[in-house]
DNA sequence: GCCAATATTTAGGTACTCCTAAATTTCGTT
DNA sequence: AACGAAATTTAGGAGTACCTAAATATTGGC
């Protein structure tokens, strides 16, 4: 037994790798209709093989549904349990960094081991101490307690055309490396942005970013999502 | 693969079983000389069998010490880590309670879970930002980031004698609802107590706190630690 | 000094979550 | 329509941590 968490009120509990799971599985269905094993494995870094035996395990206790070959799909109550999850992820990131001070590019790694330990309880006095926000850290909309959230769909960086202007909504949060990097390009949640040019063939954007120049590539790009302004 | 917790900086990690193994062992050891395998299945709520096995990857793993049909002593590594587990769970009671208005009844069985996932910075920042304090909320003193600590040997209630007085130091901290039933009777740490009258073969203490009588039995006396006064 | 009660260990199993290697299925392209 | 690449699943294992039942060691009482 290597379950986790408390019973608070409801449903059965979890174990950590079952959470992941839903977790992954949730997010990669938000952009793409439906998950593919392939997908789930490389996100989760295990093998494919590992996935397949997981996935039936987690069709037997109705968390999500499974097209043998096609993908899988959670169920209402799996994105429950997804939603559930992501909420403590992020209610705990904008915990550490508005209470605790903790650096931003730091606080997934935590969250990430805690959110599996974290009661209801917990999850509920953090959110109350700072003050309910909508966003973690980097932008990300914080489900509520009923399960509900805001998705927004974001255009990325990339999407810009040369002469647009943006503003930065939300960034990828799992590279801390990555995060440090876009600080100190100032690609934060709510800074302006335009794109002044976009070199061909997978080239550098540059953008103007508080009056200054930056050149990014267009994998990086890619995390940036940005609202259009104007 | 089920492990926890941040690198931090040294050493290897450890399962939250074997973390969970090292800190009753401690405790057993330092009330007994030694822990048998008896104790640590009872406390652990497991079947003896299991810790057989579980010794011996200890054992093997260089945590502590097993004379066969002897019980177990924790090596210098093995309680390292155990004081270093301990540390993290009253950290994080003190700080549930001091930061978050947790109810002191329920800080230890979140403590339980989150002591495995918690990192060394995490647990820092905990102490930090609640000053440093020299123990949790239930009085047991808690180890420094160096695994020191201060290990007082106290009298239970049940040691008093009739006419003396003690202050309460300490209580057991593993029940939430003998927690309320204590703070129903005010028996806190810190507050003041003499003992009036103990009834012969097992029977009820009577006691002064602040002013009123109580009748408490020889168990719950037994979990509440005090030091002589006067 | 022996014997029974108690403590401990061994033997054999289960569940979970991961792995590699070897089928198998699907799909895009020719 | 068929073929080969890519995706997926099955088969067979490993490690952790628990279990019950059976064997074995120790110890206190007589």
């Amino acid at each position: 037994m290597t379950a986790g968490r408390a019973g608070m009120g409801v449903g059965p509990e979890y174990t950590a790798p079952v959470e992941d799971y839903l977790k992954v599985i949730y997010d990669i269905e938000r952009q793409a209709g439906a998950a593919a094993t392939n997908d789930i494995a490389q996100r989760l870094a295990i093998a494919p093989a590992s996935v397949s035996g997981m996935v039936r395990r987690l069709a037997d206790q109705g968390l999500l549904e499974h097209e043998r070959y096609r993908g899988v799909r959670l169920t209402d109550m799996g994105r429950r349990v997804a939603l559930r999850t992501i909420r403590r992820h992020r209610v705990i990131e904008a915990y550490l960094t508005l209470a605790l001070g903790y650096p931003w590019d730091l606080v997934h790694d935590e969250a990430e081991r805690l959110e599996h330990a974290a009661s209801d309880e917990l999850i509920d006095r953090m959110a109350a101490a700072i003050g309910e926000p909508a966003t973690d850290p980097h932008g990300a909309p914080i489900p509520t307690r009923e399960g509900e959230i805001e998705e927004r769909t974001l255009l990325s960086l990339a999407d810009l055309a040369p002469g647009e202007r943006g503003r930065v909504v939300r960034v990828s949060d799992d590279d801390a490396e990555r995060l440090r990097y876009l600080a100190e390009l100032e690609l934060l949640p709510g800074t302006e942005v335009s794109l002044l040019a976009r070199a061909p063939y997978g080239g550098p954007l540059t953008l103007s970013v508080r009056g200054g120049e930056r050149l990014v590539g267009p994998a990086l790009a890619a995390v940036v999502l940005v609202e259009r302004e104007e």
